[in-house]
DNA sequence: TAATTAACTTAACACCGTTAATTAACATAT
DNA sequence: ATATGTTAATTAACGGTGTTAAGTTAATTA
């Protein structure tokens, strides 16, 4: 009984090991430069170890690619409690750019690299976190429309055009496009372009309070 | 004399047949799949005569990424004529949706892919045919700015801030982010965001005329 | 005609993701 | 207690990648 538990527990322990291994290594060398190779050699197993435990890459870096919502949503738990859903929705997007600067690589593999989505679109019916972050500004820029913002749109629709904003910011400054295209520093040039979002947000109701 | 010359020619005519396959296989295969013996093969060469005339499978594609936004600026072209520039500038929105849509691959090595972007950063100075598409933008919201628009704003950021929302829901569209997100159809979702933002740029005169 | 240069190829290096076959350790049943 | 079966991990290998060094062949110059 109890010593298959045991051996349960050791092989939910090296998935984890795995994990860790990999997240560790994709953090500071990002996605294409971390191999099955390297995460076994720091985990000191066999390569193919890795694959008694995952199906293939992709599936690790699905695993690391959920992870990085469940910090998403880590970012936006407290704005939960801001009662007004239009300083909710400003903050929300806010805290998006932070994640964004903060944790790059996962943003990116979050946002913008192709290989996790393999998984997530097999899976279909799950995808909890990544759900209830977005979930979250549907619901914000839903209370917002009740308010007279974004007067006669779908929120839904709205949510996503938000969305699509910041990300085009937080993605174009991940993949190097700023600072080919402006004299300003790249990290400047997103800020300002925040400030733009923000102000054109602050246009957006239609019947003030 | 004109022997020297038929060689530089014959030279030239081989990179150019280079490109040419980098290009076809690139279109229909993406970037991640198209390996320099691929190229090769096409062409009938052996891989490393492809050395001789490219430094890496970076500076090759380097080459298609200046050619892509050659391409962009033909969509942009005809919109000079467009003299109202607030109407100008939501035609060079949608020419730039428009460009996204028909030249995925294209669009991905330009605005997401990271290895283009290694050489022109060395470039440096040069890179004409980027800077062209992205000043077109600047001077079209210059003149939007000098008819009240974007009231008390930089022509150079709000050109940034524009690219961005586009840009993002271009990507996100590209990477497959839509789907996940929303029962609605992908490409329904892109186009009521694209909606979205025609909206709210039409109300960003502060003292319209 | 001999030496040099240019264009190209073959062979090889060091990696990659992944699969098949194999060993070693352990648990169970006789 | 021995034989059997199962599990975890390994080694070896396949077919691919970008890239470099060395070698070949043909054309041009001296």
């Amino acid at each position: 009984m109890s010593i298959t538990a045991r051996k349960e527990r050791q092989k939910e322990e090296l998935k984890g090991k795995i994990l860790q291994a990999a997240k560790a290594l994709f953090m500071e060398k990002g996605f294409e430069e971390t191999s099955i190779r390297n995460i076994a050699e720091k985990i000191e197993y066999s390569p193919t170890t890795i694959y008694l435990y995952f199906k293939d890459k992709d599936d690790i870096f699905h695993a690391l690619h959920t992870e990085g919502f469940v910090l998403l949503n880590q970012y936006f738990r407290p704005l939960a409690h801001v009662s007004d859903p239009f300083e909710r929705l400003k903050a929300v997007m806010k805290a998006y750019i932070n994640f964004a600067k903060e944790n790059g690589e996962f943003y990116d593999l979050m946002f913008i690299i192709n290989s996790p989505m393999k998984s997530v679109e097999k899976e279909a019916g799950e995808w909890e976190e990544g759900k209830r972050a977005f979930e979250f500004l549907i619901g914000t820029v839903g209370e917002c429309i009740q308010r007279g913002y974004f007067h006669g749109m779908d929120a839904e629709v709205v949510a996503f055009t938000l969305w699509s904003m910041v990300h085009g910011i937080c993605s174009l400054e991940i993949r190097n496009r700023c600072s080919v295209v402006s004299a300003l520093n790249q990290e400047d040039l997103a800020n300002k372009a925040t400030g733009v979002i923000q102000e054109i947000l602050e246009r957006m109701h239609s019947k003030p309070q």
